[in-house]
DNA sequence: ACTGAAAATCTACGCTC
DNA sequence: GAGCGTAGATTTTCAGT
């Protein structure tokens, strides 16, 4: 990972159809030489893909809301099934695990409130493992695309 | 927006890198077709970009955290200074404006446990507006990149 | 890591329905 | 107006260096 790789990641995080050559060219490479670079990227799990960015609107899905989830038992059987079988629930943008007084995070987006509403009584509130949720609505979100490389932590003292 | 313009949509989130050529293939249309259509789209804002998916670790960036936050006053400015502000720090991921108990929802990520804490300190705690903040350690995440178009909302009683 | 050339793709434009 | 096919321009890809 030197420099010119943090510099591929950034340029196609930013615009992931960027043709190999323009790529090249605005790195100061050769585009065989680019070609290369993010084909090893790829190879390494470093890009792990190359998505396009939709807006939510135009998928009738113009309501956001987080809703944070506790279930019990807190075992690991529970947690596994609950967020393979939420994530592939359509409303589901991403689903959190996390630590601290709540269990999981789902981002979700509906039609409407209605729908939000829907989906709260028909999927969670069915649910056995959840004893708790709360719903926080989504008023504006702002996506960072384009990630820097952080620097390096400082070695372990001694 | 038929089914093709939602074909193109799943088949463009799903790899934002596919040759208009084989999309074309994949749809059963021609090529020129298939570049209207997707110019159409993102002329209309509903394609709003392409973006490399990179690996959170390959960037330094191993630790994850969700930060709840109260500001007060809970004014258009604060709210609006507070978001902007906080949105360019490079370990934030995402910034939503909640309802709810809290105000604002940060994604963030960091080197480690120690430069996780540092951001806490050093770019939270010295803020006035800030009343509160609780922060949650995300042990894992699934995202869902591919998003189908929602049923349309059934259209208000009269 | 670069050069060059063959293969594949992109895309503008005129045509048909 | 929406979709199609073609041809010239561009890009990708992979030797060889």
């Amino acid at each position: 990972m030197d420099e010119l790789d943090s510099e591929i990641l950034r340029l196609l995080q930013a615009d992931a159809r960027l043709s190999n050559r323009e790529l090249a060219r605005r790195l100061g490479v050769a585009p065989s030489t680019c070609l290369e670079r993010v084909r090893a990227l790829t190879r390494r799990g470093v890009i792990r893909g190359y998505h396009a960015d939709i807006n939510l609107g135009a998928l009738n899905r113009g309501v956001q809301a987080m809703i944070s989830v506790q279930v019990r038992p807190l075992s690991r059987a529970v947690i596994d099934a609950f967020e393979e079988s939420v994530s592939k629930l359509p409303e589901v943008l991403s689903v959190f695990v996390l630590s601290g007084g709540d269990d999981f995070l789902l981002h979700v987006s509906a039609q409407d409130l209605d729908h939000l509403h829907a989906f709260l009584l028909d999927r969670l509130s069915k649910r056995k493992e959840i004893v708790g949720f709360r719903t926080s609505m989504i008023f504006q979100r702002v996506h960072n695309t384009v990630l820097s490389r952080l620097p390096d932590p400082a070695p372990a003292p001694r």
